[in-house]
DNA sequence: ATATAATCTAACCAATGTCAAGTTCTAAAC
DNA sequence: GTTTAGAACTTGACATTGGTTAGATTATAT
């Protein structure tokens, strides 16, 4: 919760760290207002600052919802290596493991997981910063893939291909829960592991006999 | 395009048909100005009627945007059973297919597919009438996936796990690169083809060696 | 002829994004 | 230690837009 750097003075004038005050007062009004009420106006309002101070920090309203989708990635990125480097398991688990830090974090943080896959935060020319902040992510699970494929686990071929496919289960199952025909399945832990399991085990082993 | 019952006359005071004009408006719209931008009173504008006039046929404008929800799992569909009749296939070659169609519509339909899964269609207690009108492809899949276990194609297990997992793939793919890293793949025909018969492959026959 | 459905005009009110201009604090220069 | 520049905020105002309701008006159908 607590940032590093700046000293968030509890009534000064000035505020300290704003900018991610403002984030996370964007966050919580998404969870306690919706999404049609997220407005510069309401994450200022939650901040207690007034309405126009965002300006300096943010420049305009989509900058702001961008920032929430860079943390979000951020923290998906850090509960993704928690679980990686404090489980001693081998690679094809740690791939279950990943699927299922992903879904979690999905369940677990439903409005900035939407707002993660927006398509303002995409564009073809350039790189933006969303984009940024998601792609350690997919290098990450190339990598795994190549290590499985080296030692002789997983099947020989294009390792982004493959890691795109773990990815687009994982997205998948992640997104139906949330807001698909699976959504009743998520509502209990059981449910939820039940389909991550099956899915990467027939992922694994295939459909066809 | 048009419809059947009602006679669309050109420039009567009634219009004959403006719910589902309105529909086709509001997709208009959506595809002109953008999503920030579909309102009721935009759909009107581009229909040619008053702003209140949707009053008759919507209960508000969450309706409307309900209604061009369910236009489209009823299109999809519709292009499903078509590629469905059409082909004669094998049944795998079948599910294939249906990849194709469900990932091809994404992708000629965006805006209206985003709008097929926002979270405010679907409700604990009640079957709402877009879950209603997505439910249909569902209960295919099944099918086709039992006859396929039937003939000794498919592995056992429960039926329904696997097409949620086959159901997952697409929709991962499709999202993923519609809003998500592989936007730019799916630029062009053959970078989403490629996509999708590398993800079936690997689901029907397995990562694992 | 009459009831009623479909449409229109008008108006209200609540928001919001954003800019402009003034205030208050911080920090660096002197 | 004082001055001073500039950053961080505030208040106020503007223009836009949108959802929604109320009360006519017009067409349709019985």
């Amino acid at each position: 919760m607590s940032s590093s750097k700046p000293k968030a003075s509890t009534k000064s004038y000035h505020h300290g760290d704003l900018r991610s005050a403002l984030i996370q007062a964007a966050r919580a009004v998404l969870y306690e207002e919706g999404t049609s009420k997220l407005s510069l106006r309401a994450a200022a309002r939650h901040a207690g600052v007034s309405h126009a101070a965002a300006y300096h920090h943010f420049k305009d309203k989509t900058s702001l919802i961008a920032a929430i989708a860079v943390e979000a990635f951020n923290e998906l990125q850090a509960k993704r290596n928690k679980a990686y480097l404090q489980e001693d398991l081998t690679k094809l688990k740690r791939i279950q493991k990943m699927a299922e830090v992903y879904i979690e974090f999905a369940l677990e943080n439903p409005q900035e997981f939407r707002l993660m896959f927006l398509p303002e935060f995409r564009r073809e020319d350039v790189l933006t910063d969303v984009e940024k902040a998601g792609r350690q992510s997919h290098l990450q699970m190339i990598e795994l893939v190549t290590a499985l494929q080296e030692e002789g686990t997983f099947i020989e071929g294009n390792p982004e291909s493959i890691a795109i496919n773990l990815w687009a289960t994982f997205h998948g199952l992640a997104t139906l829960m949330l807001d698909g025909p699976l959504f009743r399945n998520a509502k209990t832990q059981e449910g939820s592991t039940a389909l991550i399991t099956s899915a990467i085990s027939h992922l694994f082993y295939g459909l066809v006999k």
